[in-house]
RNA sequence: GCGCUGUUCGUCUAUCGGUUAGGACACCAGAUUUUCAUUCUGGUAAGAGGGGUUCGACUCCCCUACGGCGUACCA
């Protein structure tokens, strides 16, 4: 099956998120893929927001959702915040258009007026656990015992209408009826429609549901491909029911149901739970609820290049046919296609996340490591030139993971250590190593080292000359100056500090220390 | 429970009936670095189980097991 839709001349996909919080992995790859799909195939990528569930509204949640695609990479052609054809791009804000679909339903005989309230149907579920069944529904049998415009006189039904009872508008789903639909990635489903329940299409609040609204925007809004996740596959065919009885069966979009992101160990899906639990984030951006206070932590705050996230999360589900892994957006377009991806879910590996962003770092220019250096050094109200943090950026890239490495790694090439590793502080700091110490900093302090080989040269000859191996002080030398066991080429740091520095350190190490 | 769906190294995956089942992460070993990290080289490691179909199955079919999703006036 071919990507192009002959029906659709036009390729238009949309992410459909929900605000209701914070936008994770998994979200962000739905974006991803109808992005990736849009570009591949010259269409449209559209953005529309799924809030008809008014209970569930999460303050900010939609401005994080638009922040978190932006800064991934992403941008739309329409959406909530910069309008479009088929504006507007809120389904709350759509609200007058979906009633006339849901009467169309019921005018056509698709679709009855439901008056029973939740006790009602709570009642009815608990009977029918009582007498065994397992699993109630409200279908093509219970409905003839239910309060609805199937089983009330005409009359009734329209007294309670014009009281303003509280009704919802249900499916009438055919009793012996296969549905088969067409998916991209799994192939042919076929479902029996007896296993469909009547659904709720049009709540009492006067809203649609999820079915309804997606179904009545999709085809207004000639989306082309639905891709989305694997949550809604068992959902599909209710789907296609609909477009079916609202008349839009020939231009009903392909769908595409893309495989979950499971959590790194055991099974299940992902949550916030695990990346808390292992110390990964599961979001784009840090968010803090606003009702909780509660802290989720993001990938752009963790120190990840937003190029290194599209990748990682690109390939949880999909691969490219000759299996290359290091892919720029533009590559990615190039590549897509929704053949390749895998039906089974993938386990989310926060190690192999890690050494994309370390690829990342790795293949950054200078001068954008540079930089990045630099705007740290200036956020941590430290004061040094361009040139030291030049240098210094030089010396200590190769070592960064994060972005925060940067500064992290490299903060003692500003700040007199406070902290010294222990572990070589127990196995090399005695009273000959003291000694050698004064002495040396006695050496440089005459005579200023001008060359990171005059500084070695010179700590090699005073080791020598008092019959010692230099080995013995030369990492005893680094903790004292640095503070850390590890670093770049010790004498890059000490000629890159200059002399007086690194005599004046340890100087301060050996008055510490005692 | 029922429905849908899935199952190749620990993990992400390649393979679209004939391969010594390939790559990447992780892991282990060696080299480089008188350090840590980086880098380089090498290595360990896989087709859930059972039936078919076929000259030949990881690949096609069936069953079993195990997993995921769904089963709301949530999306």
């Amino acid at each position: 099956m071919s990507d192009n839709s002959p029906i659709h001349p036009r390729v238009r996909v949309r992410f459909a998120p929900s605000p209701t919080g914070p936008l994770h992995l998994g979200g962000v790859r739905t974006a991803l893929y109808n992005y990736l799909f849009a570009k591949k195939h010259g269409g449209d990528f559209l953005l529309r927001i799924e809030d008809t569930d008014q209970t569930r509204y999460v303050a900010g949640a939609e401005q994080y959702i638009l922040d978190s695609l932006k800064w991934a990479g992403m941008s739309w052609a329409e959406g909530p915040d910069i309008g479009g054809s088929n504006a507007p791009y809120r389904q709350s804000e759509r609200k007058h258009l979906y009633k006339q679909y849901a009467d169309q339903l019921i005018a056509n005989e698709f679709a009855y007026y439901a008056f029973d309230t939740t006790e009602d149907l709570e009642d009815m579920r608990n009977k029918a656990e009582a007498g065994g069944a397992t699993n109630w529904k409200y279908d093509y049998i219970t409905r003839d015992y239910m309060k609805n415009s199937l089983t009330l006189s005409e009359d009734e039904v329209n007294e309670r209408l014009q009281n303003e009872e509280a009704y919802v508008i249900r499916l009438k789903t055919p009793r012996n009826e296969e549905i088969k639909l067409h998916d991209i990635i799994r192939g042919y489903v076929s479902v029996q429609s007896k296993e469909i329940d009547d659904k709720v299409l049009y709540k009492s609040d006067g809203m649609p549901t999820y079915h309804l609204a997606n179904v009545v925007d999709d085809h207004l809004m000639e989306i082309s491909h639905v891709i989305r996740g694997d949550e809604w596959l068992p959902s599909a065919p209710l789907h296609v029911l609909l477009y079916r009885y609202l008349g839009w069966e020939d231009t009903m979009p392909e769908f595409a149901h893309l495989p979950l992101i499971l959590k790194p160990d055991g099974n299940g899906k992902l949550s916030k739970r695990d990346g808390d639990r292992l110390g990964f984030p599961v979001f784009a951006l840090d968010w803090i609820d606003p009702t909780s206070g509660e802290k989720s932590s993001g990938y752009r705050e963790n120190g990840y290049l937003p190029e290194a996230f599209i990748n990682i999360i690109a390939l949880l589900g999909w691969h490219p046919a000759d299996n290359k892994e290091l892919l720029s957006m533009e590559e990615l377009v190039e590549l897509f296609s929704l053949e390749r991806v895998s039906k089974a879910g993938a386990k989310f590996d926060p190690e192999k996340a890690k050494w994309f962003n370390q690829q990342y770092l790795h293949h950054l220019p200078d001068a954008d490591i540079i930089s990045m250096l630099n705007v740290q050094v200036k956020e941590a109200g430290i004061q040094a030139s361009n040139e030291y943090i030049s240098q210094v950026a030089m010396l200590t890239r190769d070592k960064a993971h994060f972005t925060q490495d940067m500064l992290g790694n490299s903060r003692y090439f500003f700040d007199t250590p406070t902290n010294y590793d222990q572990n070589i502080l127990a196995k090399r700091y005695n009273e000959a190593a003291i000694a050698f110490c004064k002495v040396l900093a006695d050496v440089w302090s005459k005579k200023p080292f001008e060359s990171a080989e005059e500084a070695k040269a010179t700590f090699e000859k005073t080791a020598t000359d008092r019959d010692e191996k230099p080995g013995n002080y030369m990492q005893l030398l680094r903790v004292l100056i640095t503070g850390e066991a590890g670093g770049p080429d010790l004498w890059h740091i000490l000629y890159l500090m200059g002399t007086k520095t690194c005599v004046d350190r340890i100087q301060i190490a050996l008055k510490v220390l005692g």
